[in-house]
DNA sequence: CTTGACCTTGACGTCGGCGTCAACGTTTAC
DNA sequence: GTAAACGTTGACGCCGACGTCAAGGTCAAG
C-alpha cells in the first residue's frame, strides 16, 4: 500500500509517517516510480507509534517497541528494553506529578496570603 | 543602578532582563549614553517574576502581579486580577495531573500486561 | 592612549512533532 | 488529452524563555 493508504488506515497523517521513517521508525520498499509502498505490518507499526506517543512517550522512547514488534514479537512491549522504558516513564511521569503537587500547594499557599478569604474547590 | 547590578543583585542575566522589559513587564529609564537606569523597587518586580516563573506561570501571567506591584501595593497578590490568574493556574495544574494520573494508569497497565511479574515502586 | 569591563540593538539557535507551502513528477479517471 | 488526485524532497513556521554570538558605542583605570 502507498503512503496515502497508510495515512488514512492510521489516522495519521503522511507528514508524520515521513517524520517517522525520517528518524528510522518506519521503512518502506520504494516501487520503480519512487513511491513507498507499505506492508501490512506497518499499520500495527504506526498503531504503536500512536499508541505510545498519545501517552507521553517521545518518538525515541518508541524505538524499543518498534523494533521488538519488528523482531517478530506480537506486542511491542515484550522486550526487555520496552519494558524498561516502561519503567523510567512511570518514574517520570511520578515525578512530574510530584513536581506538580509542590507548584499546586505553593500556588495555593500564596493565594491563601493575598487574598484570605479566598478558597479553592477541591481545598478542605 | 545598571542592567550589570540588577542582573547580580537579582541573579536573573541581562539577557533575560531586557527580555521582561521588551515584554513590558519592566521599563527602564535611559541615562544621557543610553545605557538603562533602574529604581530600587524594580528589584522587588523582578524578584516577582522570577518566583512567579518558578512556579509554572508564563510570562504573561505575571502581568497582572507586576502591574500590581507598580500600582503601589506591597503584594503582588493582592489585585483581584492576580487573584484569578491564582486560580486559573491551580485549576490548570490540576487538569495536569488528572492527566498525569491517568497517563500513568495507562502506562502501568500496558507494562503489567506486556510483563506480568514486573511491577513499579509505588504500586500496591 | 589603550585596555577591558561595561553597555547597546539585532538576530539566530534551542527543543519536538509535526503543519503547511513550494515546485515538481506520476498515476488515474473521464 | 487533460485535469484531478496522488506521490516526491526541501524548507520554513510554531511555541517560550531565554543563550549566545556579532558588531559596535561608552567609560574608568593605568
Amino acid at each position: 500500500m502507498r503512503i496515502g493508504e497508510l495515512a488514512e488506515r492510521t489516522g495519521v497523517s503522511t507528514r508524520s509517517l515521513r517524520y517517522y521513517e525520517q528518524h528510522g521508525l518506519l521503512s518502506a520498499r520504494r516501487g520503480p516510480n519512487g513511491y513507498r509502498e507499505y506492508a501490512e505490518e506497518d499499520v500495527k507499526l504506526v498503531a504503536e507509534i500512536r499508541s505510545l506517543l498519545s501517552v507521553g512517550f517521545t518518538l525515541e522512547d518508541t524505538r524499543p517497541f518498534v523494533d521488538c514488534l519488528r523482531s517478530g514479537h506480537s506486542s511491542g512491549g515484550s522486550c526487555r528494553e520496552s519494558v524498561e522504558v516502561y519503567q523510567r516513564k512511570i518514574m517520570q511521569i511520578d515525578e512530574e506529578i510530584r513536581v506538580l503537587l509542590a507548584r499546586r500547594a505553593e500556588v495555593a499557599a500564596q493565594l491563601a496570603q493575598s487574598c484570605p478569604g479566598c478558597f479553592v474547590r477541591g481545598d478542605k
